[in-house]
RNA sequence: GGACUUGUAGCUUAAUUGGAUAGAGCACCUGACUACGGAUCAGGAGGUUGGGGGUUCGAGUCCCUCCAAGUUCACCA
């Protein structure tokens, strides 16, 4: 039995014994103790005093001896002020360490198939006019991330992604390519697709910005002359065009996203992110075109003069929300109605979850409203996962001024930085030339995805460009290097045949403080998978994997292991520091990083 | 203007969801390998948790009120 459910009890019953009072199971506050003090868990007795009608110093007393009387685990116990600290046996934290190491899936255990709920999480979601920057890379590594997470707590999950082929920022990008492209293509010039696409994107914007500041000059608002300029009209004839099927736009908008694809896979697979199953808008919109027109025939939408659908959302206390636009192309809202349609009618979803930034908060509310208005009841438990954005010091990006961080040129730095240092180092000599650099790869993402990860995800998160992402202190790698080092320990015990023996005898001597707390954060590893999928959390997992490896090498600097003569006692100190190795593994994974055996 | 979010050391951030003296990293200063890996470890300095009020035995956390920043309220996605 768990330790915590042991007291919990325990204390319940002391309070019968001692106040004649049974109080509620969570109002037994426990909470581990803090490091100052001596202890490792610590009741907090303030709730009871009512009852004790006594002063907190002596009613923690009474529960104390009461406490130490009645369970064996409990060695000792000290009060300070209202808090009850009380000290549990290291055979009991031993033991527990022994069932973690013994146990493969020590933190992520799941029940049988037909038990778990199915979690289907949308991420990614690009539009297809643009490469990917820092701010899709938060978007990927976070739902890639919670999509693992999840799996740990015992969902099955589906990884989604829902492609913004269409629409009118793509044909912008085509209507840029006839006029200016040059007939250029990723073939031709050797750049990525999506690059390629994008820079059509900015050019179009720049032509549209002059036109648009020539007419504002001839007496237009700002409003009209951003209406009326000849780029975007005819970008919207082009949209015309496609929706209605016109072959040669569409077999243009086809080459075009196929160049924008193979870019966009090439990333993912080094960003390491993959999808179970993969939807595009031009495939839904049509549906959720349809659903529009069901609600307008039922009266829940209504059409204005001009042709327009809109919702009225104001019993909400929100606004009129538009629909179909007055030409009867659809917008975001209709897509991606349509979209959950359809994922629903082919999974059995029992959690929606969106990985969507936190300027999209008003949308995702209105999605569920009017899913449930139009009467799907699963409308309203959908899940926006909400994450802040990226911001730079000179403010926030813009794809269309071009001011953004590129996802490729990113990562393609951070390898450079990481090769640079690890061969000034002289640290991975003795590995092959094809190793070494899968190695600056794997160091270099694992800096840039914990960097992004430990940050909780509701919080907007600066980056700045001019300062590269730190290898050394609360980072990626100072935890890769925890794990090599342990990696490099357990190759030279298994040189000298000191194998971990799992049948190891709990250790019969004292133990250091240092080794302790080892202990007790190996224990908590299942709490905090459980909390950062409660909570929607990578960035718990991220900062327990840090305090871990950092309580770890704080350890390893002052207890030797492999020169330890004492045998029961090198056979803790091995455990623990294979135990540590196989959960900063785990936890790291579940971040979607990877550790290396040696660095 | 309405709605929502966020303000913690110079910078990046944590705080067991209301608990003890607010904890780390970077940068800065000082120290530690003839050792199982120095991408490490030990120490120093750095805080009125945006300001003010309130609730509570107890507030960075909850409530009110100012201040500041961001997002959104588009026939863009």
């Amino acid at each position: 039995m768990k330790i915590e459910n042991l007291i919990q009890s325990g204390v319940i019953s002391a309070l019968k014994k001692l106040y004649s009072f049974e109080p509620e199971k969570n109002t037994v506050q426990l909470q581990n103790t803090r490091k100052d003090f001596i202890g490792d868990i610590t009741l907090v007795v303030f709730p009871f005093l009512k009852y004790s009608k006594k002063r907190p110093e002596d009613t923690a007393d009474e529960i104390g001896i009461y406490l130490e009387e009645n369970i064996d685990e409990v060695k000792s116990y000290n009060v300070v002020k209202g808090f009850l600290n009380l000290e549990i046996a290291d055979k009991y934290f031993i033991s527990e360490v022994l069932n973690a190491w013994n146990n493969e899936y020590f933190g992520t255990e799941i029940t049988s198939e037909n038990q778990q709920e199915l979690a289907m999480v949308e991420y990614s979601s690009p539009n297809t006019n643009k490469p990917l920057h820092l701010g899709h890379i938060r978007n990927n590594l976070l739902g890639f991330s919670i999509s693992e997470i999840l799996k740990a707590n015992n969902y099955k999950v589906v990884k989604t992604n829902i492609v913004n082929d269409r629409g009118i920022h793509i044909c912008k990008s085509m209507l840029a390519w006839q006029k200016w492209g040059n007939m250029e293509t990723p073939e031709t010039t050797g750049k990525k697709g999506d690059h390629l696409v994008g820079e059509l994107y900015v050019e179009f914007n720049k032509h549209y910005k002059a036109e648009t500041e020539e007419l504002m000059k001839k007496g237009l608002t700002q409003k009209e002359a951003e209406d009326q300029a000849p780029s975007i009209q005819e970008a919207r004839e082009l949209l015309r065009k496609w929706e209605s099927g016109d072959p040669e736009v569409v077999e243009l908008w086809k080459t075009m996203n196929g160049w924008v694809y193979k870019g966009f896979d090439n990333t993912y697979k080094r960003l390491g992110v993959d999808f179970d199953k993969i939807y595009y808008e031009s495939d839904t919109y049509l549906i959720g075109k349809e659903e529009v027109l069901r609600g307008l025939k039922e009266g829940i939408f209504y059409q204005k003069e001009d042709g327009s659908v809109w919702a009225d959302l104001t019993n909400e206390g929100l606004d009129h929300k538009l629909l179909l636009r007055s030409d009867g192309t659809s917008v975001y809202m209709t897509q991606d109605i349509g979209t959950a349609k359809m994922r629903f009618n082919e999974y059995e979803i029992d959690k929606m979850i969106y990985v969507v930034g936190n300027e999209q908060n008003y949308h995702f509310q209105v999605l569920a409203i009017l899913l449930n208005k139009l009467g799907y009841a699963w409308g309203k438990g959908l899940h926006h996962f909400s994450y802040g954005m990226v911001e730079l010091p000179s403010g926030k990006m813009k794809s269309r001024e071009g001011t953004v961080v590129d996802a490729d040129e990113l990562m393609d730095g951070m390898v450079k930085v990481a090769r640079e240092m690890a061969q000034e180092l002289g640290k991975l000599d003795s590995l092959s030339n094809e190793e070494a650099e899968k190695t600056y790869e794997m160091i270099a993402l694992g800096a840039l995805k914990y960097f992004i990860l430990k940050v909780d995800p509701k919080k907007n998160m600066l980056f700045n460009p001019e300062e590269s992402i730190d290898f050394n202190g609360n980072t990626g790698p100072f935890i890769q290097y925890t794990h090599a080092r342990i990696k490099s320990v357990l190759r030279k015990a298994s040189e000298k045949k000191l194998e971990l023996n799992k049948e190891f005898d709990v250790y019969p001597g004292d133990i250091t403080f240092k080794e302790k707390e080892l202990l007790k954060r190996i224990t908590l590893f299942p709490y905090v998978v459980k909390e950062s999928g409660t909570n929607y959390s990578p960035a718990i997992i991220a900062n327990y994997c840090y305090e871990l490896a950092k309580e770890f090498n704080q350890f390893y600097h002052d207890h030797p292991i492999l020169a330890e003569s004492n045998e029961p006692l090198r056979n803790l100190r091995l455990l623990l520091s294979a135990t540590v190795g196989k959960i900063i593994k785990t936890g790291m994974n579940l971040l979607g990083i990877e550790v290396p055996e040696r660095m």
